[in-house]
DNA sequence: GATGAGATTTCGGCATACCGAAATCATTGC
DNA sequence: GCAATGATTTCGGTATGCCGAAATCTCATC
């Protein structure tokens, strides 16, 4: 078992608990994945089959070692490859994703870790995500969610969620990108939108995107 | 249809005719390919069926004018590839086929010229195979086979078939690369095997090398 | 402790791409 | 002309990965 499907349901599963820990559910990675629901549960029982995940009928899903290692290494190479496009191609952070999710499975470790070598063993990707090591190894930077932080934080922005190329479109031209100083300063009540500086101006961000945008502590 | 199996049936239709023009066979193609005659039948309808190859039951089998074209797009996605492997990476071109072949089917066009245009837009790939430009257009450069060279005959290595990366490494060893002097000295008659002078000593080449070689007229 | 809503699983089915064995065809030698 | 040979095709079958509909389970609510 090591298909490209397997290296995309071990990546979603991994996913699922990078920046916040709860179990994922077959409906929730049938949406990640963009599959029938039907189609993750006969698939989560290969993958359980193969040592990869762990698995009770109506339980979690839940990777094994050797299933947390698999997800590691293609998370790697997706990242790696992000980054790739983006710093020696020419790609904006809203494009690289797809073309990431194919080139991820066709790469030999030989000639990642080369592509790896050649930008100088990046640590993170374009979009503030942490590239794990060769050896499996991951340092996450601390960061603050923005949706939690106290009125009056400020931080550099240390990572935005890479769901949505719409989205990334918008916070480029708003100047959120990678790094930039942001202030928090206020939040309407009700709505759950955030009134936040950024060297240009304001802006107000929505639930969604606080949600989505992570700041130094 | 446009999957991996059909890119990979019209290269290997395509090879055949490139540089000595004769039909393929179903059971040709099967052996290249690394299938069974029948999976090659099958498949070779279904090409007929998406317009990508003329074939009548028994009868030969060619790449229409639509199919000729997804070939000539393909050929050169591996040999763009080839070449990059080399230049860029390392790689031996005893090295680079198997992860062409995986490759080539996984870059989008966008990121396939973005290569090609990092290398200055290469004309042919490691083992002197003409790389299609973006538009299709193809330039063979005129080759004599060795095996068909007069004695006496010389010239400089204008392409090696890549097909066995055990006969590359020996020709490497044996002073024979792209671009290298070579010259006819002698034919020993009944074994078919060649004496060649190169810039460092002699070498007997056997009939399946002769027939890999092709130098300058 | 029963009930019902919502999630999960099971089931029958489909598409693609492959195989080996059996049937069929084309051609060559007689 | 006819048979035998070797290539080609047909046929039944397999593996993977997907789907929708129906059955089943869990858990919160009463
Ligand atoms: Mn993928
Ligand atoms: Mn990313
Ligand atoms: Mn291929
Ligand atoms: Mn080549």
């Amino acid at each position: 078992m090591q298909s490209t499907a397997a290296e995309d349901y071990v990546k979603a599963i991994y996913h699922h608990t990078e920046w916040q820990p709860e179990p994922v559910t077959p409906s929730q990675l049938a949406a990640r994945l963009g599959l029938a629901n039907s189609t993750v549960t006969e698939m989560v029982k290969k993958l359980a089959a193969a040592g990869l995940v762990h698995h009770r009928p109506y339980g979690a899903i839940e990777l094994t070692r050797e299933g947390a290692a698999l997800a590691v290494r293609q998370v790697r190479r997706h990242r790696v490859v992000e980054t790739w496009l983006v710093e020696r191609h020419g790609y904006d952070w809203d494009e690289v994703h797809d073309e990431a999710e194919i080139l991820e499975h066709a790469l030999s470790d030989r000639l990642l870790d080369s592509i790896a070598a050649s930008l100088g063993d990046p640590v993170r990707d374009p979009h503030g995500d942490p590239i794990p090591a060769r050896d499996g190894t991951v340092t996450r930077p601390d960061a603050v969610l923005l949706a939690d932080a106290q009125l009056g934080h400020e931080g550099a922005v240390v990572r935005i969620a890479d769901d949505d190329p719409a989205m990334l479109r918008f916070l480029a031209e708003s100047g959120v990108a990678l790094d930039a100083a942001l202030a928090v300063l206020g939040q309407k009540p009700y709505s759950g939108s955030m009134q936040v500086r950024t060297a240009t101006g304001t802006v107000d961000l929505g639930p969604d995107v606080a949600q989505s945008i992570w700041l130094t502590a």
